[in-house]
DNA sequence: CCCCTTCTTCCAACCCTTCGAATAAGATCG
DNA sequence: CGATCTTATTCGAAGGGTTGGAAGAAGGGG
């Protein structure tokens, strides 16, 4: 049983809070958050003076005043510290600095060798690429308030153990305990779907909706779900593994074993293989790199060629039909539809794919539910990452204590008269 | 923004404490509760006493004594009023009337004509029904705490509106409104599958688990959702919609329009048209019952026909398929098979469907889940309607006011000594 | 320079949980 | 049969949160 508190209601509120800073661009006052959150102005008042003196937050000028006090602006404090995002991926490590605004301050990617992997060799390559960031930022070590770092497949959040690897031959790899020693820092694991989730609540669509699904499509496929504005991770950390359902029974076979699964035709070698399907003459059906193939199909696409046309109008009904199981089953707000896949095909896809929907769903989840492609500015793996270290920081009890703590602390120093 | 308050707190742990009572047969002690909910000992005498002053609890005897004071034993004063819930299916309207410790007192079902039905018939029939329980229990219609209805389709609860009928050609039907005059007493409208998912809850695998999904399983098939201990209702009320979920892409045709839909294939209908493609010529396959013909192929399957036992086994594995699906999205820790199907094939069902299971859902969610019949007793829709009233009778703020008014009281009272 | 308007801060009130001391109620033992 | 022991409950104070409203702060306008 997990005990409720009334320190929970104030973490969320405090995430509430800031989220609104982040979604307003650097103009929101008091009184629009409590607008916004629904909060009463006490409260807000109340923790954007713990965020202010945090340091999260600052000042920053006046609003235009209509014959009243002026309202300050509230704005993120940039130079608070910085965050850092770690997408491990199948080909590549890729991690980024960012600014306490979310900002991207610097990038570095890593090529993976192909084939198998050793969990040592990953921790390696992050490891040397997460100091390259610091020293070329100019960073130093105590300003970093966090690392998230997204592993592909099964992870065990609060164990810090990857517990299955889509890629690789790991089980049960004690990621926390190898990376905590090299990197010295405050770190949280977790998968890709997750964070491009919790990106999406940050930053993108969940900002203004409670009830959202990010597919996320790219080598692999998974969904992550999040209702009632909390992530859904399910009872073991693995829920959004949407890429195994069964699409099309006893169809093409999926590199997990069975037949017919969304991955099998929504992912980038699906998407490739459905154009081979159709064109199995034409040479840049058969390359190595599924990327490279899909990007070579959109191109094709663009310029007219019947076979590739065709082949992204049956990739959009497959994923049409996909998610309008989703929406059935879920009846979210929003369908985000995010990763490698959009920005290769883009708005070529989600036309067809949003018809399918409106063929294969129901109708009043159908009209509740929007499909849009994903705002999250940037690469939302390695933002969502940084997010979870942002959360982290945010719980952090040493800097936001309970109230009793503040009034203590503010009757003992004494604020300083006008 | 829906804003989260101590009361909400309040609140929960008043249903976690009474779930547990309701859990443990007549042997929970306030010492059982407290080490079940994992809530502090000062707290669960603090909402006990609120539930024993409300009369919804009352202390039956002690248990024994091993050497100190003995604990009183708590238990669920059946006698404090009456629950109606009612489940509206296509054929009938099943009325039933429970005391508070939700024993099924008396029972009335009408059927429904075939065909069209008129939302005013149904009002009437309803109505009726409600009368007659009250007068064959000599109940007295102000001890009804509250009347819970289940609606099938989409129901939008907070409106009290039947937003769309499977069935019958409704729309937008303001059931609430023409109840409530007919009635006169509280009353919560919702689905069945809702019903179901909250009888689980309260009376069944739910009592243990926080993540589960109840698949109901009769003329129409859903799933019922239930995460981090809260139902979850999707945006607009409609979550839940697992039966045109695709199982078979371009498969069998399904009311709803489209082909291959779960509904199809493990639905009553979809059961015995499996058995009717498996032996065409066998005149049992063809009645109009669907639910007499599924009943009539179990017995067939028992007997040991071939095409009996075929049409099982197939239906086992699509649904164990259909389940692989939830399971991997959602990761839940238990997923409940109940309702007509269930009763009539029962325990034939699960072993393939578990074994099909395990053969199309990932290992990690597959290992976390646990597949079983539900353990509701009686009729879980009836029982979770009724639920549904006792949900709300709980959140009266009449009854169960914050807790300041009960201390005021308590002082102004003065309580008789021992 | 005073008044008016609007934003912020501050305080008291209220809600909820929990710790620990005090009280209650049997069992047991001398 | 009373003292003592053990375990269960009750009670009060403290701690964590939110909120409405009074009081203070900061501009604009006459």
């Amino acid at each position: 049983m997990i005990r409720r508190t009334s320190q929970d209601i104030r973490r969320l509120n405090r995430f509430e809070v800031l989220r609104r800073v982040y979604a307003g661009p650097g103009a929101m006052s008091r009184q629009d958050v409590a607008a916004a959150t629904g909060l009463s102005f006490a409260t807000v008042a109340n923790l954007t003076a713990e965020l202010l003196e945090a340091g999260v937050l600052v000042e920053a000028g006046h609003e235009e005043s209509g014959g009243g006090r002026p309202r300050a602006r509230l704005a993120v404090n940039a130079e608070r510290g910085a965050l850092i995002g770690v997408d491990v991926a199948e080909t590549s490590v890729h991690a980024e600095l960012f600014d306490l605004a979310l900002t991207v301050r610097h990038s570095v990617e890593r090529p993976l060798p192909p084939g198998d992997v050793r969990p040592a060799d990953v921790v390696g390559l992050l490891g040397g690429a997460v100091e390259e960031l610091l020293a070329v930022s100019g960073t130093d070590r105590a300003r970093v308030l966090g690392v998230g770092v997204s592993v592909p497949g099964m992870v065990d959040r609060e164990g810090g153990v990857s517990s299955f690897s889509p890629y690789w031959s790991w089980h049960e790899v004690p990621l926390r305990a190898l990376l905590d020693e090299r990197l010295g820092m405050p770190l949280w694991l977790d998968n890709p779907l997750r964070a491009s989730t919790v990106a999406e609540m940050w930053f993108g669509a969940g900002r203004e909706v409670d009830d959202l699904v990010v597919l996320t499509l790219r080598a692999g496929v998974g969904a992550g779900i999040a209702l009632g504005g909390q992530l859904h991770r399910g009872f073991t950390d693995s829920a959004g593994e949407w890429g195994h359902t069964c699409l099309v029974l006893d169809g093409r076979p999926c590199t997990c074993g069975n037949r017919g699964c969304v991955e099998a035709y929504v992912s980038l070698r699906g998407i490739a293989g459905t154009w081979r399907e159709l064109a199995p003459d034409d040479e840049r059906t058969g390359g190595p790199d599924d990327a490279a193939t899909v990007a070579a199909l959109a191109r094709a696409a663009d310029a007219g060629d019947p076979a590739a046309v065709a082949a992204v109008e049956r990739t959009g009904r497959y994923l049409g039909a996909a998610v309008a199981q989703l929406v059935n089953l879920l009846n979210p707000q929003v369908v985000v539809v995010g990763n490698q896949v959009m920005d290769l095909l883009g708005e070529r896809l989600l036309p067809v794919a949003y018809e399918a929907v409106g063929r294969h769903a129901l109708a009043l989840p159908r009209r509740a539910a929007t499909l849009r492609r994903s705002a999250v500015p940037h690469d939302p793996v390695t933002r969502g990452a940084a997010t979870f270290a942002l959360e982290g920081f945010l719980e952090d009890r040493e800097v936001f204590g309970p109230v009793s703590r503040m009034r203590r602390a503010a009757r003992g120093g004494g604020g300083a008269g006008a």
